[in-house]
DNA sequence: CAGTTTTCGTTAAAATTCGAACGACAGTAC
DNA sequence: GTACTGTCGTTCGAATTTTAACGAAAACTG
């Protein structure tokens, strides 16, 4: 169980800078800066709510607050679905683009600093395809 | 950056399973699930409270307001520390013992069920090492 | 030993999370 | 078409976390 504790205590320290990091930087936390990741992979820069929740790994109805905290910032805006009456478009804006141009950098180099660098080529390969099986089996279960 | 793309995803996913498990079979969050672990690990399972909330990663005050919670529970207790007239001791009582052997296994088998098993030998001590590294580095940093 | 600075745990207010319940719309069966 | 069932996003209330500020006690300084 030895993996599991510093599996634990290593993500939540992560977190915990990860946090401070982007609130410094530009006011951001960290699933709003998920949020306008995953927007900007997005074609078009816009998801489904729900299929958003689900790729953010947050529940619907933190997804609609942090909608509308980061709609009012201008960073992204919500638009009607043309093929379901019910859906409502997330979509990034060119302000939250900029926003995420600026962040980046120093955020990815956090997560170098202290989770990617300190492994080795193999090492990370490793990693990356044990947290993707469990993620796998995660998905699949629900 | 496809390493910490899964290994977000697998832990928040994880996260909800576990805090899932742990409120179905004991009425527990996980954070307060690690308070229980950590203080039966301590030598007569006491230990301070900003020790405490170091070991879990929470802030002091989310520490306090959960020993609250788990003393209404009657699985932890409030002591006086001796050497210290400001410290506070959490202490685990006998119900919180009883608590944590009823739960444990529940738990290690969604861990094991999640992550563990689904890792080769080889990735299991690759990822330990790694979280190690990780969490040391952070703990440094801090 | 007085004066300053830290550390300890708690508190208060604001922010964020989740789950359950809801109304609106879509999909399907008959 | 009508009724059933499921999905969508939101809202509400409860629970939890964070930050900042606080009073008390310790640790340090001279």
């Amino acid at each position: 169980m030895a993996a599991w504790r510093a599996f634990v205590s290593a993500s939540h320290l992560l977190e915990r800078r990860i946090e401070e990091q982007l609130k410094a930087a530009a006011g951001l936390t960290h699933p709003q800066y998920e949020i306008l990741v995953r927007l900007s992979d997005a074609p078009e820069h816009q998801m489904r709510m729900t299929e958003l929740a689900r790729g953010v790994v947050v529940s619907k109805s933190a997804l609609t607050y942090q909608i509308t905290q980061l709609e009012k910032a201008g960073l992204v805006e919500r638009a009607t679905c043309p093929s379901d009456d019910r859906g409502v478009l997330a979509v990034l804006t060119e302000a939250g683009l900029r926003c995420l141009e600026k962040v980046s950098p120093g955020h990815l180099e956090v997560v170098r600093a202290y989770l990617i660098d300190r492994l080795s080529r193999e090492e990370l390969r490793t990693m990356t395809s044990a947290m993707r099986k469990t993620e796998e089996a995660l998905r699949a279960s629900a």
